[in-house]
DNA sequence: TCAGTTGAGTTAACGGCGTAAACTGCGAAT
DNA sequence: ATTCGCAGTTTACGCCGTTAACTCAACTGA
């Protein structure tokens, strides 16, 4: 067995699909603002509550909305990352953050949504917590995100075992985060040393940043094209590595 | 004279405080999703058009808020500043850092308000300028977001001029970049070498990194409390300016 | 083959939203 | 004293998310 799709099911899942790709559309032509559900069903040619035998709610058509996109922005850095030599790392994670910050400029709506101030969505005083229901995902936008995420680190971690960037020894770094790292980093299967992923997160941070504002306007009060930037930052980044003296502009 | 402020001028512009208040209230208590011209109307007794008197639409007072909240967040910075010693530069700028950050985590919603993705807002299909009126500043939010950025730019500036840190030379600059920094800066009064911006920019990405992400929640994957991960990321902002020696954990 | 069940979809309705138009009534100006 | 401007109202329109009650086709089991 392990084939038990009905035709039923194989349809319900079609119009899944059809639901999350008309999201994408409004999401992508109105903002993430411009997102409704009965926008989405005059879409289909259906009616709005048609929708709740899909998705409970707006908010978790979103979610599972969020989740989609999260997997394509990797699926596409991925691919740019494959397009690289294989033992090239540094060269993979140049392109795979270039690919981010394009993938940023050219998809401002759904940017905004994967990093955007999530205080909106959720928080609300809504359930202290979601039923613990352990078959479907809770939260399939967070794991998507950990995926997101885990490109970066894993690159960062690939970069430090073919030849280590230096790091801080563990007992150098400050015990309240030392702590912390510890703490994610058992949840981890690797065996490094701490500093690597204080490292990756100082890394992040600053990708983050740079893509962020320039994605959001919050540098056209000093630049109108930020690439300069991002490539000053990358090159930076490519130093904290090890990597300074393989750093090529495109 | 130059005091034509009659009685009906006063009432009116109570009434706009009392709105901003209002309004303000609905963004702390429930997000910036939560702020309806409704809801702040309810609040103050009135029925919903009536605000139409004071704000011409929803839009405009939600820009007049952001102005109004910049504003009160510059003022905590520099009041945090001027209780540093006036000959501390650099302390100031760690200080002002660091009141930041704390405003960001006790004011979320104003942060996100502030700082988050400014998709939604703007940028529909709504007139491709507006109306040209040189009395009223045409878009008060960016004004005040002009002076929040100075607060930092100029403790940067003040500090190369105490005592200059490292620099690129102007013509060791690239020259897409070189050239938009040049005419950014001719709008502003300093005879600074360019690199000093290039400088600026930096770091104030990285703190808008740090603390957007701390206040965003993306850094919950790794640490629940982001504080030493800001203090490092001072420390080396420290460092880059010239003043490793000076930073104190506070 | 026929009854019973399931589930996709509908209509109708509730309460919320931003906004526009028309109207009321008071304070101030002429 | 009359007029006028303006604060505020009522009413209305068209959006929104969500719920409840219903219809009807397809699948199921006897």
């Amino acid at each position: 067995m392990a084939e038990p799709i009905s035709r039923r099911d194989r349809l319900r899942a079609a119009t899944v699909q059809e639901i999350k790709q008309a999201a994408r559309r409004a999401l992508v032509e109105q903002g993430t603002g411009g997102l409704s559900l009965r926008g989405v069903a005059r879409d289909l040619g259906l009616t709005a509550p048609a929708l709740y035998r899909y998705f409970p709610s707006r908010e978790v058509l979103v979610t599972h909305l969020i989740a989609d996109v999260y997997d394509e922005v990797c699926a596409e850095m991925t691919a740019a990352a494959d397009a690289q030599p294989a033992d090239d790392t540094a060269g993979r994670l140049m392109t795979v953050s270039r690919t981010f910050r394009h993938w940023a400029l050219t998809h401002p709506a759904e940017f905004a949504l994967l990093f955007g101030s999530p205080i909106d969505r959720a928080a609300r005083p809504e359930a202290a917590a979601p039923p613990p229901d352990p078959d479907e995902p809770e939260d399939p936008a967070h794991e998507a995100g950990q995926r997101f995420g885990a490109i970066f680190a894993g690159l960062v971690a690939a970069l430090y075992v073919e030849r280590p960037f230096p790091v801080q020894a563990d007992d150098e770094i400050e015990p309240a985060l030392r702590d912390q790292l510890k703490a994610w980093y058992d949840t981890l299967p690797v065996p490094l040393p701490l500093g690597v992923m204080q490292v990756f997160l100082s890394c992040w941070i600053r990708l983050y940043g740079t893509v962020c504002m320039e994605a959001f306007g919050h540098l056209r009060f000093a630049v109108e094209d930020a690439e300069p930037i991002f490539e000053a930052e990358l090159r930076s980044l490519a130093g904290l590595l090890g990597h300074a003296e393989t750093y090529r502009r495109p």
